[in-house]
DNA sequence: ACGTCTATTGACCAGACCGGTCAATAGATG
DNA sequence: CATCTATTGACCGGTCTGGTCAATAGACGT
């Protein structure tokens, strides 16, 4: 590991990328080494110098990936009661970050997908991921909600339709821009405000 | 292909099984005739006397099960001009579908991400999947929705929010029976007559 | 120019596992 | 007991794996 930081920025961000790159793609046992080496331009003895072993590596690169991401998500993050509102800041951090570094965002989802006890994942990583999808907030003003839908609810809801638009947007629009997007997105944040909110609010 | 079909249905569905949670749970490349092989309880010979190759069996498996799903899911559809209503009719039969077979669910969701140039799926396995997720319907009485929802962003939220339930609720209840879950689901239905219908509809 | 030292290379392991074959065997049938 | 088919599993030539290490390249001090 100490020989991996002393390296250039840019050779770190090479090998990163690669690593990231292979390990999205493929299940922990199936990604390869040598893919890893080959995509980033360095020879396996220097892999295994920098890492000790492919699963060293897989550890450095979860730690690594969810200190980054969190810190981007939340940093400065301002202060509202309105739920909308709120996912929608969240929602427009995430899709400029999923478009600043797709490889870290597809690399955490993986992870959180599969879960080997060996491998099992740091607490800072489950955290990462769930601060991506669930908001814990005493500071949202439930008033505006209509009858029957209470804040747990609301906050299901807001996840499951702006994470089914990010999904349906991707499969329509797989090369638009994130600025586009975001316009687009206004409107669905205008559509949870009429199904959650009461009339004028 | 004769070969198997002469087989008792017992030993057949044996196969089936083994063969389709492996096709599941691996990638087609990384999914191996071994493990099927030893799963099904027969020799690896038998296995390619019956299918003659690894290929052969998979597009075997993408005919089979989704001929079987297609029939069972639309087989008398009642007719009815309430979008809410007819979702959870298809929902409540994908449901218990899907826990009757689900292994042939899993693996149709895998073939429809996958999609590698040299085993395309046929025609018959798009629309069976796409049949699940998407409504095509001009029978729908539209005059129930609030205002500035129309039919297109109506069938999306309520995909959405169905497929997110769903997939909470398998995290949340891994283990709890069909029925539980339906009577569960019927609240979710109900916020979504209070978000998407005008009062009093 | 030369010797020293560290960073990097890639040919090379042993082993796992692959899809597919086929001579040998088991089991049913007349 | 002979015949015939269904089934077996050891075996094949390959590919690919994570990991090693003697050999080399390149930077640096003198």
């Amino acid at each position: 590991m100490e020989a991996f930081e002393n390296l250039s920025q840019a050779k770190q961000q090479r090998i990163i990328n690669a690593a990231l790159r292979e390990f999205s793609d493929k299940s922990y046992r199936s990604a390869s080494t040598n893919t890893i080496t080959e995509q980033a331009g360095i020879s396996k003895g220097a892999l295994f110098h920098y890492f000790g072993s492919k699963q060293q590596l897989y550890h450095y690169l979860m730690d690594h990936t969810s200190q980054q991401i969190k810190a981007k998500v939340l940093d400065g993050l301002p202060r509202t009661d309105d739920l909308i509102e709120l996912f929608q800041i969240i929602s427009q951090r995430k899709a400029k970050l999923a478009t600043s570094y797709p490889l870290m965002f597809d690399f955490l989802y993986r992870v959180f997908r599969e879960q080997p006890e060996d491998l099992k994942y740091t607490e800072l990583v489950r955290q990462t991921v769930e601060l991506m999808n669930v908001l814990s907030s005493d500071t949202i003003d439930t008033s505006r909600f209509r009858e029957g839908i209470d804040l747990a609810k609301a906050i299901d809801i807001c996840s499951w339709m702006t994470e089914g638009y990010a999904k349906k947007y991707a499969q329509t629009h797989p090369q638009m821009a994130v600025e586009d997007m975001l316009v687009a997105a206004d409107e669905l944040f205008d559509t949870l405000r009429v199904m959650l909110y009461k009339e004028g609010v």
